[in-house]
DNA sequence: AGCAGATACTTCAACGTTGAACGAATAATA
DNA sequence: TATTATTCGTTCAACGTTGAAGTATCTGCT
């Protein structure tokens, strides 16, 4: 009953409790996210001992021109901290998918780059990676579904990056 | 390009590239589920420094019959680890917002109970929280879209419960 | 009854994250 | 140019999770 809301309360500023269709949402949300990411991670620890944080890290470093980008970018585009990206780096690092380069216009400045070897790890593992994918979420949404789906995500998303939105 | 599958691969059985929509829909389950999260998570430590797995704790034992569930029960429905809600429960304890009892009908089993404490915790930090979780995604999506949500988060975590299904 | 295997929970070490503090370099201001 | 504030990345200790091993109890089979 206190899902998400306390049943005593009589203030009227209170928020609305959660209606039936709210209440699956939200319970869903925690549900679902919590078993595809669970099934993703497991997937990449068969396929490579990856992490799905690893994974992204690849994926970034590979889109961005040159294979390489500043710390401090990758950390923002991975939702990471600062700290848990170095550590991160230090471990594809030591497994030689990613080295660090200094940055000669901002010498405070760090890139992270993707090896070659990083890369063929990543082509070796995105096929796995892609059929986990689609059997954990994205072929269990109807195509008129995933329209929605794309919508909310990028909404919800973005009403998120601005707190003061 | 190497977001979910392999450029180059021409092998017959690779799974399908995503297109634009599943690629939005992907992407966007990664930052808005991040994000989501986040946000809830901070609200939750700023109300009463809990953590959302606290806080679920708190809401499956206040629902139970008993206020109390045993252990395994409790991990099982919070998809957690055994060892994991071990720890949470003596975290929990510590701050006197759970105890455990001894099960008589099985002396392996252990209960995890609410206490008067715990109760009264998650009626203070219900209304923060369902503010929270209604900014940052309730809110955000309208009637009808919330019913697709709803059957989609269902389905999806329906057929990740039985991994063979 | 006796014994093998399964289940419930805890413990422990290895690993990962958090968040504050730090050193270095740049930007902004006077 | 001096001064202050901000940014970049790393380090460190405290905390949380994982997964294997351990203890106790129960279940099923002969």
């Amino acid at each position: 009953m206190f899902s998400v809301t306390s049943a005593a309360s009589a203030s009227s500023d209170e928020p609305r409790w959660l209606d039936d269709d709210e209440m699956r949402v939200w319970r869903g949300f925690l549900e679902a996210t919590e078993r595809v990411n669970q099934a993703i991670t497991d997937g990449l620890k068969d396929a490579d001992n990856l992490t799905l944080d690893d994974y992204e890290v690849l994926v970034h470093l590979s889109e961005a021109p040159g294979r390489r980008l500043r710390m401090s970018e990758l950390s923002d585009r991975l939702l990471h901290s600062q700290s848990r990206l170095t550590q991160r780096v230090d471990r594809l690092g030591a497994r030689g998918y990613v080295c660090r380069e200094k940055c000669p216009e901002d010498r405070r400045g760090t890139f992270a780059c993707l090896t070659d070897e990083g890369f063929a790890a990543l082509e070796a593992a995105a096929p796995f990676h892609l059929r986990d994918v689609r059997a954990a979420l994205i072929d269990q949404v109807e195509p008129e579904e995933l329209r929605v789906l794309a919508t909310v995500f990028e909404r919800v998303a973005e009403r998120l990056r601005e707190p003061a939105g």
